[in-house]
DNA sequence: ACAACTGTAACCATCGCAGTTACAGAACGC
DNA sequence: GCGTTCTGTAACTGCGATGGTTACAGTTGT
């Protein structure tokens, strides 16, 4: 399916963006640092996400990127279908033998199911925020020093 | 996402095996003209719905593949993790700079919702069988000769 | 033995993608 | 005006996945 990290990159940059809100444009630089990446694929990124008005971006010396809204009002699905152009599932290539009955219903079925399949990844997608993002990485902050207070005796 | 066609091919064949479930085997070379491809693209995927135990397969004079089970067993989440090996999406490609707040949580952070909506999408698929797929083939024969009974006035 | 099959390896062409270099143009400070 | 710091985009590369193809060993029924 969607072998592309271009989604994740995606909420990578605008969960920067969100925290450093304030501070104004964020250049693709830094962004890329970051991501540890190349600027210029932050900013073919930046290209698609300001096209679906999530981003707002400007030129010239001191510029960069800003989110266009608050944290709370973008939902992963809006990421989604920013970055991802086309559908999830591939039909057949060719077109199949029309003079077995399979062949020639097969494609209209399939388109249904795959649509029902790819609007229930966007739901779920949808139940999520920039802000529960960002949130969930600030609980459990990843390396605890001394002993995690929860359930620390899994390990292996 | 899903950028290959596999699963389009393998429900193809899945629904092609269920319509001559009383015949025999059918061998790859009919369900590759039905599929329109070759027949070692099917035989490739027959081992994977095999390992899957979804079809059995035999080899010799009169042998090929037969479903192992009723069509109304085999829901299309068991045919999409058969056909599909990895996950639907991918992470970063490289690690994100550890330094950076955002890059030393992001990962754990996604790997949640990607789990989660991958989930969803298995989820909606395990709601149709393939008894479902040949039962919407069946309805709704696709060329209508005549006047199709219903809202036929979206002619373009 | 022969014909009809499967299973698999090997190879090719194509495609999409991340990554890279390069450069034109915009905004800002001086 | 001019240099600096940015974006936006084109052009190219390298890599991996995939559909397709040929070939061939092995298996099975007649």
């Amino acid at each position: 399916m969607a072998s592309s990290c271009r989604f994740a990159f995606a909420v990578h940059v605008l969960a920067v963006l969100a925290l450093k809100r304030e501070s104004g444009g964020v250049c693709s630089h830094l962004l890329a640092e970051s991501v540890n990446t190349n600027p210029v694929i932050i900013r073919r990124l930046l290209t698609r996400l300001r096209h679906a008005g999530l981003v707002t971006t400007q030129k010239g010396s001191g510029g960069g990127a800003t989110l266009s809204m608050e944290p709370e009002k973008i939902a992963l699905d809006a990421v989604y279908r920013a970055i991802e152009p086309g559908a999830a599932f591939a039909q057949h290539p060719h077109q199949p033998n029309q003079r077995c009955p399979v062949g020639a219903g097969i494609e209209r079925v399939l388109d249904e199911v795959f649509a029902s399949a790819q609007s229930a990844l966007e739901t779920e997608l949808a139940r999520r925020t920039l802000a529960d993002v960002l949130a969930a990485m600030a609980e459990e902050p990843p390396p605890p020093r001394k002993a995690p207070r929860t359930r620390s005796r899994k390990a292996a």
